[in-house]
DNA sequence: ACCTGAACACCGTTCAAGT
DNA sequence: ACCTGAACACCGTTCAAGT
């Protein structure tokens, strides 16, 4: 007893990953699935794969949302402030409070690993290096004196920094005093990181 | 046809580990199961259940086996020098020298959440504990004036930095030119962080 | 053209039955 | 006491059949 709804496949689309983040607002991405999500958009779960081509590409395309959703933010939270210091800093604060109040939603994110053979989307390139680029201007206004090569790894480990605060926050692993909020450790690696990074005779 | 295998509890149990960590040596933890495992050491799946509690457990226990070779090679990398500075970058570069090589066994060491009900084991915790001491007994030598607080604050942010530029490095989520390593990155930050933090008026 | 529902090959877990 | 094998309730994916 075939019944077509009548939603269209874009329409559909948007219903599925909007299924996908509202669960994961609550559940932990191990107890989602493909059968769930269909069951909450009210289609089979042949129909979704049909339309994303697989359920790795259906939490491809969640996780496309969310990056869209995380770099407004980021973006949004920079305008705050004139002093380059203090945007990096909402930058990552911004950055941590996604990941903290949205655990799963951020944690599929990365834990989400596709098959080697297909490589990352353009879409996923785009955001990222816009990102970075937002990243290297403040340097540059920080540090004039800099190369591009300096400012692209001081990017990178900046980021990357940030990012593993927030990956051991979030899975509470730093076995840290209590006293001890990602916060405060974003406000340390930014501190002194970039208080060596800015001085003068900097080097790599 | 049940048969009974002349092994001992003890001895079927790191059968298991091994062949977990075996597995990921080649295939990511996705691909893993508990049914994959029983065929490799000759058990049924109910027997490894019987033995771990579950499969998660069982994950947990060769995670154990993973996080205590790890601590052995990161404690071992530091005995090389005797520079402080130098011994944070040994220590730091084993740890991503074996992310980079066994990247299925280091990834399922943080990507294997256990339901929020039990707490994480006691081993874990000491292992853990230990080396976040042999950090902070680092940071001591490099800056005697600074407070405990301030080691156990360097200390963890130092560890989330270097555990967020193996992530993104194995992951290939860096969007790097190829002159961009790990290595350099981990350099960066140390010269960085520590060359600010060392500093006689150092705060926070 | 679009969607379903049954089938397929998996999965972790349980437990009565075998030795 | 130890282990198995069938059963159970899931899973992603495929595809002939329905509308």
């Amino acid at each position: 007893m075939a019944r077509r709804k009548d939603h269209a496949p874009e329409e559909l689309k948007s219903m599925a990953i909007k299924a996908v983040i509202e669960f994961l607002q609550e559940q932990p991405a191990d107890k989602l699935s493909l059968r769930q999500v269909a069951k909450m958009v009210g289609y089979s779960p042949g129909t979704l794969i049909n339309l994303f081509g697989s359920y790795a590409f259906l939490i491809l395309a969640a996780n496309a949302h969310t990056l869209d959703h995380i770099s407004d933010q980021l973006e949004s939270s920079m305008t705050i402030s004139d002093d380059p210091k203090e945007q990096l800093r909402l930058f990552a604060n911004a950055y941590l409070t996604f990941a903290v109040e949205h655990p799963y939603q951020w944690q599929i994110l990365f834990e989400h690993h596709l098959d080697e053979a297909d490589d990352i989307p353009d879409w996923q390139l785009n955001r990222i290096s816009r990102l970075f680029s937002l990243l290297e201007s403040r340097l540059k206004v920080l540090n004039p004196q800099s190369s591009e090569e300096e400012r692209h790894k001081a990017s990178r480990v900046i980021w990357a920094a940030v990012h593993g605060i927030c990956t051991l926050v979030i899975d509470d692993k730093l076995f840290a005093q209590e006293t001890l909020t990602g916060e405060s450790m974003i406000q340390s690696l930014l501190t002194h990181y970039l208080g060596s990074w800015t001085l003068p005779e900097m080097q790599s």
